[in-house]
DNA sequence: TCCAAACTTTACGTTTACGTAAATGTAAAC
DNA sequence: GTTTACATTTACGTAAACGTAAAGTTTGGA
């Protein structure tokens, strides 16, 4: 624990490199792992390391990335479109096509997951019809969705 | 070219692997991973690797996994789930667990998607409006979205 | 007949995202 | 004053998913 933390407040205002592993459910190895690579950066109070709520903020975006599938240099990448630093008229331009690019990538990802749903469903149907039981009102039939469009 | 294909038929029923490969956007280096870790099980004509519409199939699920930041192994999984190879009741009681604990996972993913992508339409809006240009009709005004709850 | 295109196998290399161990520092507690 | 808990750095290891030669086979066409 870091020394003159406030611990227990409603709103923490700083955190331990431990407090936050376990609230975001990583390991320190991997905060450190993050601020190697430069993804984020605590401050320090001698050589220990204290995470502020933007900190923490940030960490929560990475880890929805890694949900998402991005590696973390896409994290990065979409992040900083969060924050357009103050850029020439060129630039925002370009930002827009990258938010668009970004955007359309994350429509086709909903639209696979509708699909591997419908799958899933399908799938489940089947099982609960093998067991005798009511199926959720599907109109599945087959086994591989070999009908699947993708 | 893989001799005795057909080539010009509207449905193609067999396929060479740099057909294959082109068409699905990979490379045939990946294709023959995917087979070495069992993932497909191309026909061989000598030692020629010949594709069905299932092994296909099979493919563009996988690439499907892929989008959404699964593994192989998981891709793998979850193609399981769709032909429940006649289990037992418990087999299948378990198998629609994992379906369950899929299904969530996508929920998740689902959420996650729709929280990006307010956030990228509030840092569009955002440079849009340093452009001097309308706003889509959001309601943003930060940069960094600390006010997301993730 | 011989070439070029497309196929094959074998095998070492690379990137990402950490895991894991070793050795050490610091600070509150007993 | 030493143990305990948490912190640090350094550095080698690892799993996944291929990349990238290297070297050989097969086959339809000039």
């Amino acid at each position: 624990m870091v020394p003159y933390m406030n611990k227990k407040q409603t709103i923490q205002s700083v955190f331990s490199i431990t407090e936050l592993s376990q609230e975001l459910g990583i390991t320190t190895r991997s905060l450190r792992h993050y601020e190697d690579i430069g993804l984020i950066s605590p401050k320090r109070q001698g050589q220990t390391r204290i995470y502020s709520p933007a900190d923490r903020t940030k960490l929560m975006l990475i880890l929805r990335g890694k949900r998402l599938g991005f590696s973390l240099e896409q994290s990065r990448e979409i992040i900083d479109m969060y924050n357009p630093s103050k850029g020439n008229k060129d630039q925002l331009k370009k930002l827009i096509q990258c938010i668009g690019v970004q955007k359309a990538k994350l429509k086709q990802q909903k639209e696979d997951i509708n699909k591997m749903m419908r799958d899933l469903k399908d799938a489940e149907d089947a099982c609960l019809r093998a067991l005798g039981k009511k199926a959720s009102g599907g109109k599945s039939q087959e086994k591989i969705p070999d009908k699947t469009l993708i």
